[in-house]
DNA sequence: TCAAAAGTGTTCATCTTACACCCATGG
DNA sequence: CCATGGGTGTAAGATGAACACTTTTGA
């Protein structure tokens, strides 16, 4: 039991994880099992401990939930409505998140919560303001995605031309030129280009390509500024 | 006396406000009257009530210390590193704000505590990690400034479109070209001329402009992007 | 009449957009 | 040999950057 001379709101973090497969951007989302809301989905999230930074409670929670570590993470902004709680004043600092799922494929969570994918036109009903804060981690995906490179976050580390095409198209859902597209994107020189191409396909391989994350910082020293 | 199951870090917020004068950009400070670090400037703020939302929270605390009220305001970002502050874990949800010091000049504290604008290129030294929140305020208003309509909140009602490019020029440090600035910000369709111009100047009389909200609104409406 | 800032257009370079066909590969 | 996606260039339009002189006003 803990003591304070003033009451205090209570803090949790709140993720929102974006992902890529074949088909969808993807949101992840747990099964409350406890109340509020027990039974329906929700953000990966909990309570932050004293002593412990907002990041690293944002990490722990999503560990903990749905067994997923070391990638992307970002602070999104926070939620202090008073009502967004129906126990009590609840103050939640959101991060958001980006994985490729290939390389993180949906495993059980490890202490037996159910976790899942969800194609964004598919979301399920979300507790508390969960709603509100994925629409927000939306919105600040489009718009990171055209001014920094954080879209091959959510890639393969090696991926065609094609696949990054795609991985924009889905996100700012508009179609894009793909002369155009290629031309742009290899401009910045911030892609290495691989001597592999893809494996199995029934067509003509595509040539694999790298984010060259060196070559980025150095342009962005000297005044570049990605935009796609 | 209150008391919880598990230990709460506190929670605070904390605002960087900027104001323009003639000369400069201008952040509000305020001294601190007790410890920690009594005596040394920081940024308005202060703890979060119990059922209180956090913007509310930070116009109250503004108000208290600062008398200042009803300008644009906005979270910035959250800081919670256990060790920012001596005392215990205290995390702050940080503001930033805009004012124009023409319309709300200067007065002294509701509170007593001494407070006053600093010139940017002329700050004390801060209490806790309130330099690096000043440091993010500033990227954000200079990122914000050139997609979105925020500069209006730091200049009067009626300004002129030379003070509009000066203030450009000082938030983002570096020098426009009056011919192409003024061709592209009224090609935004977003300044209503008016017809009234300057007073009490020595020289011939600057029209003046405003900004035209519903203007922007609509534009925005049909995917109008803001941009200068 | 002088000092100070207001106001105003054109040219050139760059970037963006639109657009269609042949190629390589595996089935 | 066919289906599938990979890969490539050019021309026209739009946008951004550089640049200097005349006008108005008050002191």
């Amino acid at each position: 039991m803990f003591t304070y001379e003033y009451a205090r709101p209570a803090l949790t973090t709140d993720c929102v994880v974006f992902g890529l497969d074949d088909e969808a951007l993807k949101v992840l989302l747990i099964q409350r099992d406890i109340p509020p809301f027990e039974g329906e989905w929700a953000l990966p999230g909990g309570f932050v401990h004293v002593g412990e930074s907002l990041e690293a409670a944002a990490r722990r929670e999503l560990k903990e939930e749905t067994a997923l570590e070391g990638f992307f993470l970002e602070q999104l902004h926070s939620y202090g409505d008073p009502d967004r709680d129906p126990r009590e004043h609840v103050v939640t600092v959101s991060y958001f998140g980006l994985v490729n799922l290939i390389d993180h494929p949906p495993r059980a969570a490890t202490d037996a919560r159910n976790a899942g994918w969800f194609g964004l036109d598919d979301l399920p009903s979300l507790a508390f303001d969960h709603q509100q804060i994925v629409d927000t981690a939306l919105e600040r995906l489009r718009g990171k995605l055209r001014y920094q490179p954080v879209g091959f976050e959510l890639l393969p580390r090696l991926f065609t031309l094609t696949e990054l095409q795609q991985l924009y198209e889905q996100v700012l859902e508009r179609t894009l030129d793909k002369r155009n597209f290629r031309k742009k994107v290899l401009s910045l020189g911030i892609l290495r280009e691989t001597d592999e191409v893809q494996q199995d396909v029934a067509h003509r391989a595509a040539r694999l390509y790298e984010f060259d994350e060196a070559a980025y910082e150095e342009r962005r020293q000297n005044g570049f500024h990605f935009e796609l």
